[in-house]
DNA sequence: AATGCGTGGAT
DNA sequence: TATCCAAGCAT
């Protein structure tokens, strides 16, 4: 703002909205810039679909999910293992869990909170994703922080300290630049503009609204901002898992519903887990036959996981439940299970 | 506050 | 193939 308070034109935010207007990627859950945004449900679901997940990625959740569930008191109503199953390959299963916790809280309170502390006590809601529900849903001025955000401010003000320390500091930064009009298009076009142009490699600076204002440009290498702590080694893991078949049905379990794959459907494993190796020992004994091994990796340690098929063997003892091969799609296996899957049926 | 938690695409 | 990374949250 200027002296005499009118938005001056080389304002950073009037320079990013200015090149939302002709640049917002257009998206399913998104209003065109300057429309009414659309309903909270929506853009709450689109939200928790995108944490730590690409768009490509959520699409054609977010589709099946409107087209199952097209409200909050739709999917509040829903059996949450009916979710899960909808959420599996998705990835990061707490978030379907609390998907559902929050819907139903929701829906007894009889709609979505519109203030973002309302919205941040929810299941499932964190900083981010309350401020930027507040902002698109309600047009409430918040300070939409992530890691689209993180990268475009830190290299805008030049940030030296190195991430997760500087979030203090960028946040305060993308604070000082925040306007209070238009405030869904303003976090938005932050996102895109992080996605697009001020991308994590190469980025495009003869592209970027900012370019003239950007302090990390100046410095001749834009790209080494945001700095960051170096990341520890993955451990490498070995496991079994068991494919039990009798007369078109395979044995299927439901895990734990805390920690990995939590309340997923599964095939039964031998106990690897982040920490230790799976001991290889089958649930039953039987005439096992090695079908191949897949290799899996996930956010904290990779996997190889050996799949050894028992056909016509007796079920384990402990829950489960025999599931029709035929149907196997909608029994919602993760992904490391649908390749297991994959492999046992391959031979 | 450091750690645990998925997956697929890009390079 | 190896690595990085993406609209983070809970504990």
């Amino acid at each position: 703002m200027t002296a005499s308070g009118e938005r001056s034109e080389t304002d950073v935010a009037s320079l990013l909205l200015a090149w939302y207007d002709r640049h917002a990627r257009a998206l399913p859950w998104r209003a065109p810039p300057g429309e009414p945004p659309p309903a909270p449900y929506r853009v709450w679901l689109s939200e928790v679909m995108l944490q730590q997940t690409t768009v490509a990625a959520v699409k054609p959740y977010f589709a099946e999910f409107t087209r199952r569930w097209p409200t909050v008191e739709a999917l509040a109503d829903a059996p949450e293992e009916e979710v899960m199953a909808a959420w599996a390959g998705l990835g990061y299963y707490s978030r379907a869990r609390n998907l559902v916790k929050c819907a139903r809280a929701v829906a007894e309170r009889g709609g979505f909170p519109d203030t973002e502390a309302g919205l941040r006590a929810l299941p499932g809601i964190g900083d981010y994703t309350a401020a930027a529900i507040a902002a698109i849903a309600f047009g409430r001025r918040a300070v939409v922080v992530d890691a689209n955000v993180e990268r475009v401010v830190a290299r805008l003000f030049a940030v030296e300290e190195a991430l997760p320390g500087a979030r203090k500091a960028i946040r305060a930064a993308t604070g000082a630049i925040a306007p209070a009009a238009r405030a869904g298009d303003f976090a938005q076009a932050m996102m895109d503009l992080g996605a697009g142009v001020c991308t994590a490699r190469e980025p495009r600076c003869p592209l970027c609204p900012l370019a003239a204002l950007c302090a990390g440009r100046r410095t001749g290498d834009p790209a080494r901002f945001p700095r960051k702590a170096p990341k520890k080694a993955k451990p490498a893991r070995t496991g079994t898992a068991w494919w039990i078949e009798r007369d078109g049905h395979v044995w299927l379990v439901r895990r734990p519903g805390r920690g990995m794959l939590g309340g997923m459907r599964a095939l039964p494993d031998d106990g690897w887990s982040a920490r230790a190796s799976g001991d290889g020992t089958p649930p039953v004994a039987g005439a096992w036959r090695p079908a191949g091994a897949v290799r899996h990796g996930f956010t904290h340690f990779d996997l190889e996981l050996q799949v050894m098929v028992l056909e016509g063997g007796a079920p384990p003892p402990g829950e489960g439940e025999w599931w029709p091969l035929d149907a196997l799609d909608a029994a919602g296996l993760p992904t490391l299970f649908a390749k297991a899957a994959r492999r046992a049926r391959a031979g």
